[in-house]
DNA sequence: ATTGCAATGTTATAACATAACATATATTAT
DNA sequence: ATAATATATGTTATGTTATAACATTGCAAT
């Protein structure tokens, strides 16, 4: 996966600015500060890392509640995705356009990329169905090497 | 799901033996209680359940790196998974069938399910080789209510 | 018997996350 | 405008999950 460019992290906070506005969302400065860390890190991050930035940024010293009330806003409302099995967080490449989210996650290189597409999405929901389960949310991440780290 | 009767929990310890025994894979009177801890739990069990389990059956304290160790042991010979989304162990119902395993998860009993059909995996698999990515390892856990909770 | 190795014991601490309560800021109804 | 309410943040402390690092034990191979 290529990091984003610029004009794509821009895209990326307007969209979430605009959502929230016509959503009256709260879109605190903290909020924004948490949502522009996770984005422009090409990869997923770690809550302490936020908070780490958040200090510095601000020039006075955050604390984790701080941090995880910010990421429990911007995931509830569907704009970063957390990676269960690596504690870390990510932006969301679509946000509102879906409520589940797939990744592939790169051991070597961390990066990480969406893979929800619709036929998979599909598929899990038929299983779902098929024993009577009715779905909540789902953690779909499949940990391996990228087509760069493979080749290695 | 129902919770398993005492000849499969049984059946699932002789099967672990065997395949150790056939493996030469150590299976250590640690180990082995661990293992009976994490299968006869109906639910997924948490670490430091285990630990308070083990502390008492052998009348002694235990520390976490003795459950941590044990584990690792079970989960890399595939006879138990960790449930990254809720930070807890589930015994695998098919050891060496399968080295992925994908799990429903009911929030509100907490009861679990393994749901690894063919063509599940199947799917997956191809949205990894479509993306040229290599698996290691996968984690699907789809969260929500069994049937008999969501009709309550 | 000594070396080597795998497993366990032990202490300490790292890493991840939230409870509880105080304070501040924004929103709304009067 | 002001009081009442709700929403968000600050702060301290602590809870929960997991591992590092090193010592010790037990056993098998030479």
């Amino acid at each position: 996966m290529k990091s984003k460019s610029v004009s794509e992290l821009k895209e990326s906070i307007n969209k979430v600015e605009e959502i929230c506005k016509s959503n009256k969302l709260g879109l605190t400065e903290i909020r924004k500060q948490v949502f522009e860390i996770i984005v422009k890190n090409n990869k997923p991050i770690k809550a302490y890392e936020i908070l780490d930035k958040i200090s510095n940024i601000n020039n006075k010293p955050s604390h984790p509640p701080t941090v995880y009330r910010a990421i429990d806003f911007l995931i509830e409302n569907g704009f970063v995705h957390k990676l269960n099995s690596i504690n870390s967080f990510v932006g969301c490449f679509h946000p509102k356009a879906h409520k589940e989210c797939y990744f592939l996650i790169c051991k070597k290189c961390n990066i990480y990329q969406e893979c929800c597409d619709d036929s998979l999405k599909d598929k899990i929901s038929k299983t779902a169905i098929h024993n009577n389960f009715v779905i909540s949310n789902t953690t779909l991440e499949i940990e391996g090497h990228c087509l760069g780290c493979s080749q290695k």
